[in-house]
DNA sequence: AATGAATGAGTTTTCATTCAT
DNA sequence: GATGAATGAAAACTCATTCAT
């Protein structure tokens, strides 16, 4: 904090225009739009406001994007990929349990719950999805469906270890999922969850996979 | 100008379209407000698309509501009205099986999930949560929660009779839905679901059930 | 001007909205577009002029054009179409006489000439003829070849008839017009064209078809 | 940091698009402005789209112009200065035929016809008339004007050598270039004229120029 | 009651121009 | 000299709402 520094330093009226380089304000730009859209949907957001969440000007915006649907379109894109990637490296022969299967598919469920990121791109699909019916086309076909291929397997391998019993989840592995996806949604509409429920829900999951799975 | 020949003269330059009473009049606007705010949300549903969804013009949705958020405001009553209502016909002491709660639970469920309304206001509650709070919040009370404390009376009744196995179900009525929420998740978000694929999916809620609850 | 009827008539603020039929805006928007493009042409002319020149709102011009680019077309459309009616009625067996063709061909030409209309038309088409590309061609197709064919064919109706001489005017009917065109195309550069020298221009134009056309 | 590595290393991370004299990118980008400004008009014309053309980006127009106006008042100062020497080299007395006019004065209009240039200025005069005024008038001025009285020189001599006949051309030169200046016109407004109809017009010119003036 | 032209207050989009790198 | 991100002032376009008919 040396004052001489500051003495001399005429305070500059306009706040010294920043210039980053292109992928970091698009960054910025997805960042904003994922939480202005969310926050008032994609028809009622002005790309004023994606703006000035940016910390750029309009005309700014249109630097990088050509339209508001543009980033519309690239922010699901984006939010989408990571759920591609997030899928649990497969593992060679350990014993396939019940266990396993929480710790696998279960818990990062509801860890994700817990990213705000996870209940907005889902808003996004729910409240705007017939603007993306096809890139929600896509995003079934390469995560949901190959991720519930990779639990099916999971459950045949545990019931072949005799680790598992053979019932209903064996054919319909969704159902794994489905006390989680309900949970989701309620968060969805309710806005928020407290931990107390959500941690009561992930118990009650985690149960009822038990009483359908030990043999 | 011979006023006889303008007295029993119908104007037939105007088209006059339907002049009809306002009761019939709202009930249309509203039929096709529900569709066109579930559609698009609410700020991206023009008024125009709501006057011709319900067959008159612009000018004319003003004549029966003073503004779109009066129009939304409707909507939401409307919807709420049912709700009191649609709980399923009391049950005396009859046996409750498993049989039993999937005719009084199940089989409603993914039948309205036929229902075009039942989508359409569940999309709005997502798209719109905010400006629907009071819906959200309405439905939960009314439908919902009087919905879960039934199932926990039947599955209760169920165990004291002998007829259902006591699990995580007899403590998380919730559970028992998850699976149709599930469902109507994927609807949603979709769009559409086949036949195939929700007969299907009623099939593996009802044999998830059998596994949890039969003795 | 009964004092007392003005007396208790507050003036209204608003110049009480204008209500018009459709046609008659169209119309008048049209009218103001011609003005505006003219004078500005194309891309620098804003709506709110053509708007403010045709005594409404910029919005009001929206009620009937979805765009500058409609308006533009839609004006296009009415400037060529008169062309089209304005050939002369064809006549029976008259003689054929460069007095006639100058009476049915080169005088409506210069009289054409001294309609603004005419100038803007041709600005317009050349100015932005790229916007309007096919326009110009269907013009052409429909008005400027039937035209030449026209006069082709009264050529030679008066050769027939000994009253014009084989020249090459008989091969290549344009060549009855070019002077005029020449004119034309001044007018244009320049912006005016003083009486004096049109009618000089005139005169040299009959003068030519004289030499070239008299036996 | 070693100064060595720095010393002769050739930066290749940015591409550093040419670098070249200043007369050489003034001219490339006149170059581009002439073609864009005649393709769409001043006012449509963006800097972009000139940058494009000339093969540099938009700030690399603004290091050799100070604003789109100043590109404009260039590029007609450029066009300018070639008419002052266009004018066809004088002729000594030589006998002056059709044919030697068709040589000095048809020929060389029709393969001005062919040059992009003529079309792009003339264009140019014609779209933004009000904004290259001066352009107009000097054209006149120091083409237009000197050009006729050099035709008109030379049919009177023509004349007085007996070479040729007296008829409206010795009055009024203009009509000389009549079919060429319709022709052009033509060009203008199609965009493009083929080989063959340009042929064949030129044939027409010259015909009829032989009827007007053999003697 | 109904229509549809008209308004005006937004909102999106464009683009000449600036400027940090 | 050159680039391209950023700005800001304008322009195009939208649409809830009003109102003459």
């Amino acid at each position: 904090m040396t004052p001489e520094l500051l003495t001399d330093q005429p305070t500059p009226e306009r706040p010294a225009r920043q210039r980053l380089p292109a992928i970091v304000r698009v960054t910025q730009i997805l960042d904003a739009a994922l939480r202005v859209f969310s926050d008032k949907g994609f028809a009622a957001a002005r790309i004023d406001d994606v703006a000035a969440a940016a910390g750029l000007s309009k005309g700014g915006v249109y630097t990088h994007f050509t339209s508001k649907e543009e980033i519309f379109g690239a922010l699901l894109t984006r939010l989408m990929l990571p759920l591609h990637a997030n899928r649990p490296p497969l593992h060679p022969d350990t014993a396939v349990t019940v266990d396993v299967l929480v710790r696998q598919v279960v818990a990062p469920m509801y860890d994700s719950l817990g990213d705000p990121a996870t209940a907005l791109t889902l808003r996004l699909m729910l409240a705007d999805g017939a603007r993306a019916q096809q890139l929600v086309g896509q995003w079934r076909e390469m995560v949901v469906e190959p991720y519930l291929a990779d639990i099916q397997q999971l459950l045949q391998r545990g019931a072949a270890q005799g680790h598992l019993r053979r019932g209903v989840l064996l054919r319909e592995p969704r159902l794994v999922l489905s006390p989680g996806v309900h949970t989701m949604l309620e968060l969805l509409v309710q806005g928020t969850l407290d931990a107390t429920a959500m941690e009561r829900q992930r118990k009650a999951h985690i149960a009822m996979l038990r009483e359908l799975l030990e043999p």
